[in-house]
DNA sequence: CAAGTTCGCTAAACTGATTTAGCACGAGCA
DNA sequence: TGCTCGTGCTAAATCAGTTTAGCGAACTTG
């Protein structure tokens, strides 16, 4: 690629100055004496022909390659989180940067080869992304350079590395205030309280901080959730049984908050086959905005998992060295036909 | 980011040898005369102080980055697409190479921005794919170089580019003879036959190779395609109508061919909503194999877009400079239970 | 035994940029 | 006239590798 490219060195002959007058001008360098007609001769030079800087020889002198790492488990391909690719592009092209995107499958294997891989190219910094919002442990190599978690944190390191994940706490709140809003408080129920065949404690952080905004904007309105299912896993299988257990009680919920939208399709399910209808016989809303909830009939509220802004956010925090710690992305409720009040 | 890393002349010192030596050593270099021992010292010299080449030095001289460049109009962030960039990533890794990605949202001015940004580093290659399958023209600055198109096509080269795309005239064929193997014939319909609102006649290459697959097929069994709806887009709710407008027909079908899973979806709506179950009264066949389509009671069986299998050959043919013009990748029918004998 | 080969290795050039150190010239001043 | 200072610019070093050209010693060969 790119066999015969125009060097520094031509637009400096063209321009009948050194390559040093050249590089200065280009840089728009400060404090340098050129006169203007330099500067003019330089910048004509360069135009006419149609002169790109290498930055692979400018990156061996200034150790900058305007490049990111993004290095994820297997987010980069997980249909549906590639929101934080899409957002770390953009932040990235905004400040002329470019990504250099790698997947290690979760295998120590594959990791040290990828971060190797990135770390020969001089990146000027990483990004290190999980696809479920999970603890993770940071390879030393990293440590050395700019480092971000992304969609992730991490307990392993002793001075707390930058780290980006969605606000699930205020999200679990905002689904309780949309449904109080409505009218419901006594009989809200919850599906998915945990992963019951997660074995792993660390990973899943989301649920748990999902059920404490819960638990805590309910406890504000002077009511407690009604009930609470757990499920294996959280598939629209485990969301249509839970639905259908808590729909052959007696007091049956009112309102349902499900800790994601497949879980939601599963309960979407059950109520149809029930004979009954979301909203008018149940409320549901829902976390991710997976786009299976803009296609239910009725649309699916749901608090969308803001993964364009969080990409977006590790690129600043990236190239800004931003502070320590866990950065907190809020999630928009989306509002669509899922929540009525109360029959 | 590596701030003190290991030179290759620091190799070279502790193996007592000149960074010549060092560097045909560990290059591997053919026809060199340098003793057994001296390779023996400069790799445990290597090994010792943990060294890795700097890519950006070395590409100066060879000009080989070991680096692709995977842009996109918009494929790298779609959902249920990614599956192109995984096949990529992982076929770059098996040959010890990197990905660069980078978006053009079909803006063209991005599109530029992101084949410089490409080019400035020094690319070995670029795959430049699309989202839907669709002819594009190239920028013109890329030709200089190894380039594959990606899921798309073009006419506007006087040579044929070298690109991938998936075999859809065959998948169309595979549809129908998964029905034809349950006993359908004569009343297998088509959903989805055009997008209605496309206004850009070379989009949807997919659909009509689909659609002659699927002519072609029934032909040779002696039949003809039942009814064919055309959709104004192909999503849920499109099929849900064009679903319900088939069943209220007397001779209504005992199978249906979907254009893709998301019409399918709708499909199977307006199925339950008749009374009437997949796929005991109506069998469904589609394409994509979206996630929804394992989702889906019963499940739906779809042929697959190989995404995988296109983004790995994609990395194969920029690499290995293959043949001009278009390769085809087969579509695998994804069997579930969507399909059984008609009623 | 001189000339030519082969062996084992290295100095130096080169890639394309940035950056440091400093040169030549003219003006100002004593 | 001699000295300093500011202006406008450049030579050369540098980054970390690869590659070309070739050197000195040992070994063949006629």
């Amino acid at each position: 690629m790119a066999h015969d490219r125009v060097t520094l060195a031509d637009v400096a002959r063209r321009a009948g100055l050194s390559k040093t007058a050249a590089s200065m001008v280009l840089n728009g360098r400060e404090g340098t004496r050129l006169s203007a007609e330099a500067h003019q001769r330089v910048f004509q030079a360069a135009e006419d022909l149609g002169y790109r800087p290498n930055i692979a020889a400018r990156s061996l002198r200034t150790r900058k390659t305007a490049t990111i790492a993004f290095v994820s488990d297997i987010v980069a391909t997980t249909r549906f989180a590639g929101g934080l690719i899409r957002g770390a592009l953009d932040a990235a092209r905004e400040r002329d940067h470019v990504l250099l995107i790698a997947e290690t499958q979760g295998d120590p294997a594959f990791e040290r080869h990828a971060i190797d891989a990135m770390l020969d190219r001089q990146v000027d910094g990483v990004i290190y992304a999980a696809m479920a919002t999970r603890r993770l442990t940071v390879p030393p190599a990293l440590l050395a350079g700019s480092v971000v978690l992304l969609n992730a944190t991490t307990d392993a390191s002793p001075d707390d590395l930058p780290c980006v994940v969605p606000d699930d706490q205020l999200a679990g709140r905002a689904a309780v205030t949309a449904l109080l809003e409505n009218g419901h408080r006594d009989r809200i129920a919850v599906i998915g309280r945990n992963r019951l065949k997660e074995d792993d404690p660390q990973v899943s952080l989301a649920a748990t901080a999902r059920l404490e905004g819960i638990r805590g904007a309910l406890a504000e309105a002077g009511a407690a959730v009604h009930r609470e299912v757990s499920c294996p896993d959280w598939l629209p299988e485990h969301g249509y049984t839970a639905m259908r257990t808590l729909l052959r009680k007696p007091d049956r919920p009112t309102a349902v908050v499900c800790m994601n939208d497949r879980l939601a399709f599963g309960a979407y399910q059950a109520v149809a086959e029930a004979g009954l209808s979301v909203p008018r016989d149940v409320s549901v809303v829902s976390f991710d905005d997976d786009p299976i909830a803009a296609w239910l009939h009725p649309g699916l509220s749901t608090l969308a998992l803001p993964h364009e802004a969080m990409g977006r956010r590790a690129v600043d925090l990236v190239l800004d060295g931003g502070g320590a710690g866990p950065t907190l992305v809020p999630m928009d409720l989306r509002r669509r036909k899922s929540i009525a009040p109360p029959p």
